[in-house]
Parts: structure tokens; C-alpha cells; sequence
DNA sequence: TACCAGGTAAAAA
DNA sequence: TTTTTACATGGT
């Protein structure tokens, strides 16, 4: 076994707890876990290696990190690279939150939650295909069987690491996640919609059709127009990935029920608003949309009354 | 029991 | 072109 251990110093202001806070939802989940203060992942480098990363606040103040890095066997340069690659691109260290706070200051419904959390950053997935194919899983299902029958799909077909007598699991290759049959996700409860639907993008991924470079670069409209055709991602599950792994935040999830549930109760004092009512609200974020609904939903999550509202 | 859950594709109107 | 409906399952 091989470790390392790195202090980190991200770009300031940074919120390590409520940034992470997102992954606390399912303890099933296996892949992105955050737990006990500590956010848990495996990557893995370019010749295959599997890393064990383990990220925690570091003492008091500015939120400094404590990234710990294990391989079953020796710790390489380039494993220990990856890590660190890995980590800033979740954690968004590349993320300029200073122009969204100065649009955010003047925006009534925004304000008082960017002020209040100040820091907070949109924790991202490691790669298009596990995006895709974990907003498959919560399509039209509530969060907690998501992450339930995604849990029993990485322990099924993800590479696992065993470090200090425990097992951590990679997000399943898509390699693996092509050749596997329907019936076995039926299995795991799995609809045969959403099967067909993961196999589809798992192939669609070994044919070179999920190209990261262009979806980075591509008008939004664009981009979704080329996710959409792949069978299975329509436009919320293209919206979901630019944003959650390519950290495009000026898409905005419009058709999103939780987006539409918060834009609603924080801008409009109401329960509920439409698709259009969210997306026209979403047009005075451009080009922060979606960083925007990540402060939303931390407010919401922390019991955060909207603006105007007693107490 | 019926209805909803951080949708999508395909059929029907 | 726009509006319904089937899809699977767990929670309330």
C-alpha cells in the first residue's frame, strides 16, 4: 500500500462542508460519499491505477484541505497527479466565484444567500459518461432509489480498492457497463427503460460519441442538441451533465423539479413554477444559471428562509 | 389507494 | 406540432 498526504489551498473564498453537503444525501452511493466530514472517492490514472481519495477540512479559518491519497500498491508520480488533478476538478478550484457575487449582490432573491454562502462551490463528477449515466438513474425517481440502485450497479461492474480492510469502488468503465445485460439491471430494479438507456451511453461513450473537448466548448444549445441524439438523455439529463461535470454553469436545468421548487420559493414566495416562469427567472443569472440554483439549494437545505418572508 | 419522485420516448391528438 | 401515456419502484 502506498499513501500520501497534501495540504491544499484553494483559491479563496472556499466552503468545504456545505459544498460537499450535496453528497451526504445516499449512504448506498458508493462513489461520491461524504461522510463524517470526510468526502471519499476513487479515480483512476492513466495507466489504470486506482487511487483512494479522502478530502477534510484542515484546522480553523480559511477551509485549507487534507487530501489523502492510498493505492493498494505503490504510490506513483502519476497516480499521485491524477489525485490531485482529480480533486481540484470536483472541488471547482478553477471556479472564479468573484463576477457571480457582484451580479448576485444587486439580485433581491439571490443576495442574501450568496452573502450567506459565501465560498460555496458546485462539487462536480469526474467525467461525462458517470455524469450521464447517473442523472439516468435519477430520472423520474426520488434521490434515495437513484443513489439505492446506482449503489448496487458500482458494487456490480466498478474496479475496487481495498485499503485498511474496507472496499471503495471506481464509477464503473464504460467497457464494462456495455457488455452488461438488461436482465441484471432489471435485477438490481432497474426499469428495462433505464437499462437499455445506461448500455446505450456506455456505448456511446467507447465510440468516441461523448467527445469531452467539443461539449466544453459548444454553445450550450448546441451541445445539448448532440447529447440528446444518444438515446435516453434528453435535455435534462444533457443540462445536468455540462453543468455537474464539464462545470458549465450557465446552462440552467429549467425542466429540473427541484430547480423549479427552489426558483419558485425563493423568488416567487410560491410552491411551484413551470418551466418557462424558472427559465425566464434564469435569464437575469446568465451566464451563472446554474450557480445560481447551487446557492438555492443550499439555502433550502439549510432551512434558509426565502427573502421577504416572516421568520 | 392514489399520487408523486431533481424524465424520456413513443403514441395519439 | 403539441399533448398524453407507459415506464418501475419506494415512500407518504
Amino acid at each position: 500500500m502506498g499513501s500520501v498526504t497534501k495540504i491544499l489551498h484553494p483559491p479563496e473564498p472556499f466552503l468545504f462542508h456545505e459544498s460537499l453537503l450535496r453528497f451526504r444525501v445516499s449512504r448506498e452511493e458508493f462513489v461520491n460519499s461524504y461522510a463524517d466530514g470526510v468526502y471519499r472517492r476513487v479515480i483512476e490514472d492513466a495507466n489504470g491505477d486506482l487511487v483512494l481519495l479522502e478530502a477534510e477540512k484542515e484546522g480553523e479559518g480559511p477551509d485549507s484541505i487534507r487530501l489523502r491519497m492510498t493505492t493498494e500498491g505503490r504510490m506513483t508520480k502519476l497516480a499521485q497527479n491524477a489525485g490531485l488533478d482529480a480533486i481540484k476538478h470536483i472541488l471547482a478550484f478553477d471556479l472564479d466565484l468573484r463576477p457571480f457575487y457582484r451580479m448576485a449582490k444587486d439580485d433581491a432573491s439571490l443576495a442574501p444567500t450568496a452573502k450567506k454562502f459565501r465560498g460555496l462551490k458546485p462539487i462536480r463528477y469526474m467525467s461525462v459518461f458517470e455524469a450521464l449515466v447517473t442523472a439516468i438513474t435519477a430520472q423520474q425517481v426520488n434521490l434515495t432509489f437513484a443513489g439505492a440502485i446506482r449503489g448496487r450497479m458500482v458494487k456490480r461492474w466498478g474496479r475496487k480498492v481495498r485499503i485498511d480492510g474496507k472496499t471503495h469502488y471506481a464509477f464503473p468503465r464504460p467497457e464494462r457497463l456495455a457488455r452488461a445485460r438488461v436482465s441484471t439491471f432489471r435485477s438490481m430494479q432497474f426499469s428495462e427503460r433505464k437499462a437499455e438507456y445506461v448500455i446505450d451511453v456506455a456505448r456511446a461513450a467507447l465510440e468516441g460519441r461523448l467527445d469531452e473537448r467539443e461539449l466544453r466548448i459548444l454553445p450550450i444549445d448546441e451541445a445539448v442538441a448532440r447529447l440528446t441524439e444518444i438515446r435516453g438523455v434528453g435535455r435534462w439529463t444533457a443540462e445536468q451533465m455540462l453543468f455537474r461535470a464539464l462545470g458549465r454553469v450557465e446552462v440552467f436545468p429549467g425542466g429540473d423539479l427541484g430547480v423549479q421548487k427552489v426558483v419558485a420559493q425563493f423568488c416567487f414566495g410560491e410552491k411551484r413554477v413551470d418551466e418557462k416562469k424558472a427559465r425566464m427567472q434564469a435569464d437575469k443569472w446568465h451566464p451563472w444559471a446554474s450557480l445560481a440554483t447551487t446557492y438555492l439549494f443550499a439555502a433550502w437545505r439549510a432551512g434558509v428562509p426565502p427573502a421577504g418572508e416572516a421568520s
